[in-house]
DNA sequence: CTAGGTGCAAAAGGTTTGCGGTTAA
DNA sequence: TTAACCGCAAACCTTTTGCACCTAG
């Protein structure tokens, strides 16, 4: 997975990139807008929230429309965790999840420098991996 | 997780596990018995569709709760792979699955004996790890 | 200019729920 | 005996789709 966004920006909308081989709308730059500035990992529906405070207009269609285009130029990624909403995650490098099941929050968890999946896993014979997602659930104990 | 699959069956069904703290019906054998005779990783549709050939008047609604009381109980995982059905699976140990981009199959991946997660992520200060989903996507290239 | 995106509303698809009748313990 | 479960159908919720209009390049 590789970051497209460049800063050679011609959009209109203030503060937006260009993503390579994306044709950028307003709605576009508006979604991705969004998840850059709050940086947490909405859903779909909490992404049309925030987008329509800037754009009343748009449509939850649209947001989807959006975040898929996003998704599939690798803007951002898109992170399920159980059977929730899908969550949008601007956060491109390689990482997990882990959900506090007390403060309902989503926390990046990075992949250690040097760690090797292969370390922990036995990978099946030939295995080439296209895309990892770890999450995990529980507790902080803050003591 | 633990395993409360006890042998001590008072159940009728032929093949008919206790699960500790969960009363057993016919359809709770029904459904987890289809899980660990084909041991592939069906979706609730599926188990419908397997079961009825034993019990045609079994619901799809209750397959989805005989599954639900199932995982809450710890009988079989619930596995999540991005937005599609949920797929329920009988391995009990820490694993891991990849999804075959190719074939579809999806495959169980063993975690190493004595690897730590923590030696992968770098985790939160204080976390208590109650569930770790890891899920792979990719091709087998078998050269 | 035009391929592709947008907004709307409706459909789809998976999962859950409410209710009256049934059953395991 | 009775709390819990079953079957059915309807509800629910997220996500996708079809279509007429619009717009970025």
């Amino acid at each position: 997975m590789k970051n497209n966004i460049t800063e050679s920006s011609k959009c209109n909308a203030e503060d937006c990139p260009t993503v390579d081989g994306l044709r950028m709308t307003r709605q576009r730059s508006e979604v991705y807008s969004v998840l850059m500035s709050y940086r947490d990992h909405p859903t779909a529906g909490e992404v049309f929230e925030r987008a329509k405070e800037n754009m009343p207009t748009i449509s939850l269609a649209t947001v989807y429309n959006c975040l898929e285009a996003l998704v599939q130029h690798g803007a951002v990624r898109q992170v399920n965790f159980e059977r929730e909403s899908s969550r949008y995650c601007p956060n491109l490098t390689e990482h997990g999840h882990f959900h506090d099941e007390e403060s309902g929050k989503i926390i990046d968890v990075p992949l250690k420098k040097g760690a090797k999946l292969s370390d922990l896993l036995d990978l099946p014979e030939g295995a080439e991996i296209d895309n990892l997602e770890i999450t995990l659930r529980g507790k902080i104990s803050n003591n």
